[in-house]
DNA sequence: GTTCGTAAAATTGTTAACAATTTAATTGAC
DNA sequence: GTCAATTAAATTGTTAACAATTTTACGAAC
């Protein structure tokens, strides 16, 4: 019944948190999530709760039924996800080409930041900080390049690690995204986008 | 101050209208949208009028600041819409393709209908009608191909019409439309998918 | 025991009141 | 008159109560 740590607002905070919590597949596929239950988990009253869980419904992650509340949505098909794929890395490539070029010092020293907590958890193997230090390194250069968007990758990036997360093999992840890092750091983006496109499939 | 006809749920209802009201120009860009406003105009409170505002951000058509409501979202530039439409496409392709096999009789009752309210629409030039009628002919194979996908389409697709809105052209829409339809209901699925490339970009 | 209908419980939908925040207006000093 | 600080208004954020709907539980009839 503890009051949920207030930064900014409910909506946004509880948002992550569940998406997190979905992610990490910490709620069984088509179970019904209840307001209530969140709602008290967070200390807090439905309406907020609410808010959340209509984002989530909007990013594709929950599935919404008039009168009975949201579930988990079912996982896409295989042809679908390779649609999604398709989709995010074509919009990832846009933000790249267009990030690079006008990147900053403190760009590079925040992807840096960004690429090291990356690290850090997939050395502890915790799945859903993975999943959350990945999304948030990518997120960074949409953000950066389209902030637009941003809410549009975000979906497509979500329900792709949902379907099924290549996040297991941690040190392939390492590999990765220290070579698109690099890349970028180099300002060269033609490399960057190359070994996007062999880390997002 | 009348009560607001409700169908299913007020959520959808006005999420519909105020989408309508945004593809046909009916608010300036960067004008900011008052909950109470809305809830007035419709007769109901603002519960769910937030929720309607909250689903058009999520689908980009609307800008959120906490604490400040939610704006006209400014327009995307030449590129990005370039990278939508692209992305839109690469997902009605793979709608269309998945459809047709499958289509039953009824399905191609419907199209039929969809394509003749368009035309009905263009032919009294009303821009909101056209819009709109346009929208629901394309996202019926949406919808059945891949319900998954449908609000990831419908977010693509309605901020690509609001970039500039090539419906000005109603002949030209309709002989594309009609182009398609005959395609699927041949159950041709590369002229549809090319026909398709003509009409979205 | 099964099935149907009915009542109870649980859940979502909506509303209005209040709190917190932002924006606008007013006042006062200079 | 201009600018800053203060106050008032407007707006969004949150909550709790109530309404509507759905789901579950319970019996009665067969």
């Amino acid at each position: 019944m503890k009051p949920f740590p207030r930064r900014k607002s409910y909506r946004d905070s509880i948002t992550n948190v569940i998406r997190r919590d979905l992610m990490s597949g910490k709620f069984k596929c088509d179970e019904p999530i209840r307001e209530q239950k969140l709602a008290a988990r967070f200390g807090i009253s439905r309406g907020p709760v609410r808010d959340a869980l209509m984002q989530l419904t909007q990013e594709g992650v929950l599935e919404y039924q008039p009168n009975k509340g949201v579930r988990v949505s079912s996982l896409l098909t295989d042809e679908e996800r390779d649609v999604v794929v398709t989709m995010r890395l074509e919009l990832e490539k846009y933000c790249l080409e267009k990030f690079i070029p006008n990147a900053s010092e403190e760009d590079f020293e925040n992807i840096s930041v960004l690429l090291e907590r990356l690290t850090n958890a997939c050395e502890v193997a915790s799945l859903p900080e993975v999943a959350e230090s990945d999304l948030a390194l990518h997120r960074y250069w949409v953000a950066q390049a389209s902030p637009h968007l941003e809410s549009t990758w975000l979906g497509l990036s979500v329900r792709m690690i949902m379907k099924y997360s290549r996040l297991e093999n941690y040190d392939q992840a390492i590999e990765e995204h220290t070579l698109i890092v690099e890349a970028v750091l180099n300002r060269d983006a033609e490399r960057a986008i190359y070994y996007l496109g062999e880390n997002i499939l």
